[in-house]
DNA sequence: ATTTATGCAAATCGTTTGCAAACCT
DNA sequence: AGGTTTGCAAACGATTTGCATAAAT
């Protein structure tokens, strides 16, 4: 269940950009809000039916430039896309399963989120690095190919 | 300057995993003990004349099976190698310039790292996912790349 | 001797791109 | 009309692999 502001500020996020909010974008962005989990490209072409894989890169590489989504690249043989933490507002890191290249979101607490940007703030002021976004990735094994493997 | 330890660890760890130290792979991990910043293959073709691209490729595989290096993947397009932390006993993290695609260490606070880990293994434990390392990126702009563009 | 490593060139495959038709405004 | 988007098929390029030779044990 998308927030209602989804779509409408997607919208905007590429006006301002010089985009077009096209129904396949559109279809994306559901797509994705729906989802679970970040999805690789193939995942996105099984919900979305018809839907060119060109396309599937072209408007991908869109929304990106726009802010909307996020390309996750792992060592897994494709990348994977979410909704932006700027549109959903779910502050979240991820859990990438060496087993199965599954990728699944977790949230540290406010507190411990807070004190690692705090320091992270810091060391940027140090080294002079401009920082966009941080990303914490946990590389193991998850409950599902623990016990299947 | 590696330490003295450093070849016998990977002769040692290479042994377990039933490969041998050859003297190739014994130049890469001297180069890579020597570089300040994980390294690209193009970059450890320059620094290593007379390497074939299909060899690096492949005992950095074997290097990295063996817990030797470690292979970081960016949205840049080549990946990039570095010594593992459990050889080298620096607990870093990566800021990584969307400009240059250059990739530089860093350090946190051994308390906040430790913070961090605490909290991570409470997640482990709640959500079943086991860890095996985790990676902290930084995604922003190097202090070269922010006056030079 | 037998197994493993190496270099070369070719294959692989996720991703990108050229182009003509369909779409929007 | 004037631009953008889309689908198809072809191109791209980092990485992998097959094979014959060299090295290691």
């Amino acid at each position: 269940m998308p927030a209602p502001t989804l779509h409408a500020t997607t919208a905007q996020w590429l006006t301002k950009d010089n985009q077009r909010y096209t129904s396949q974008r559109r279809a994306l962005v559901a797509v994705l809000a729906d989802a679970v989990q970040p999805l690789t490209i193939p995942q996105l072409l099984e919900r979305q039916p018809g839907l060119a894989q060109s396309s599937a890169y072209r408007n991908l590489a869109v929304l990106e430039r726009a802010g909307v989504v996020r390309r996750i690249v792992t060592s897994d043989e494709f990348a994977r896309y979410e909704l932006a933490e700027e549109l959903t507002h779910h502050h979240h890191h991820h859990l990438i399963c060496t087993d199965c290249g599954g990728v699944t979101d977790f949230e540290l607490s406010d507190a411990i989120e807070h004190t690692l940007e705090t320091a992270l703030a810091a060391m940027a002021a140090r080294t002079g690095f401009v920082i966009r976004d941080h990303q914490l990735d946990i590389v193991g094994t998850c409950p599902k190919c623990r016990s299947g493997g």
